[in-house]
DNA sequence: GATGTTATTGACAAAATGCCAATAAGGAAT
DNA sequence: ATTCCTTATTGGCATTTTGTCAATAACATC
């Protein structure tokens, strides 16, 4: 009987970093941050654990190459549902992000959803995703230099979707077309509330 | 000279337990999971690493600890400010709620607001401070099985006051006051939205 | 097939972990 | 005051994990 050995394989370093992203996608989409010793990730991800320390310095490093690339994809699904026209469809990118978070459950609540206990490089990453749909709000609205209320506001309004996301994916107990209307609705009577007009 | 040595201080479990749990509530506040090694941890709360790992099982034990803490306190906030009569006073409970976070905002964003990446035991302990929010929105609505839309959006206003608590606390650009009735009027748009009368 | 580049590894020193027998603080009894 | 006894607290040991780097071997090129 013998133990099957993966023998060496020498990719580039654009197509292993790749890989091993795809990898912690996987890998942190199910297991907690120190759950498994360097070794062990290592070996299930199919390599010496030298290879992980050159390519992202330690365990840390690698967490966080993986939240930024879940917010780089996060982001281009949302960039892809608003296509490139001019006027911004809110229903269209809402659906955009619903979609991404759809079918990539575990890594989004361990992650983005979830974040990093006070971690500043993760919290950089989150933020960069809840940017983008501010200001993409911000463009909806026509607003310029939102007030300090204003920004409070919809920074909660993010997280709104962001945990209402988490939950529906969940259970998908309701349309996803009614979800996505709910959400927008939502926004629609925060701007009502500031006396936004959206026209 | 002489280097300042505590001497060994022997205090009852309660007691002692107490005292860590209180520098776990500053520590965690300030500084990253994993960003100290358990006998650094040790020093700073002026005990033996042994202690640490007899009272918490070792570094992931004492950060839930810390974090069961902070959700107890959170609680406990609104609990006082809710008072004992048997009308809900979304207001009172929401200021309450936004005084223990500007009271304790450090550990409140590290542990209750950021949360833990995927770890089960964490999420139960975050999750106590929202069901505790979620029974009173429904007890306020009177309602008593909500339906799956409802619970979505209760959990969505949920995370949109923590985010929107956290934003304000970091600025306080607008009024403590104003600040809540933008939080409260939100949670009536909702009900407006999903046709929940509520007097 | 030989050669050079460099991606990948294994192994080593240092650090951190988890555990437990030994220690001593402080209350109780005399 | 002094002794005793319980058990909270510690120090140190075996083991695991970490971080680093010189040695190795894939793969492309000639």
């Amino acid at each position: 009987m013998s133990v099957a050995v993966a023998e060496r394989r020498r990719l580039s370093p654009e197509e292993r970093r790749e890989e091993l992203l795809q990898f912690g996608h996987e890998f942190f989409a199910e297991h907690a941050f120190d759950a498994f010793s360097m070794d062990e990730i290592a070996d299930m991800a199919g390599v010496s654990r030298g290879l992980l320390y050159h390519y992202f310095g330690g365990r840390r490093g690698f967490y966080l190459a993986t939240v930024a690339h879940a917010a780089d994809g996060t982001i281009a699904a949302m960039e892809r549902a608003r296509g490139n026209g001019d006027t911004i469809d809110v229903l269209a990118v809402l659906d955009g992000f619903v979609g991404y978070v759809h079918d990539n459950a575990g890594i989004y609540k361990a992650v983005i959803h979830g974040g990093f206990a006070s971690d500043e490089v993760a919290d950089v990453e989150t933020d960069r995703v809840r940017d983008y749909i501010f200001n993409l709000a911000l463009g909806y609205a026509c607003i310029e230099h939102p007030s300090d209320l204003e920004r409070i506001a919809l920074r909660g309004w993010i997280a709104f979707i962001e945990m209402a996301t988490a939950e529906w994916v969940d259970q998908q107990a309701v349309t996803r077309t009614e979800f996505v209307e709910l959400m927008a609705s939502n926004l629609l009577s925060i701007f009502r509330q500031l006396h936004i007009d959206v026209s």
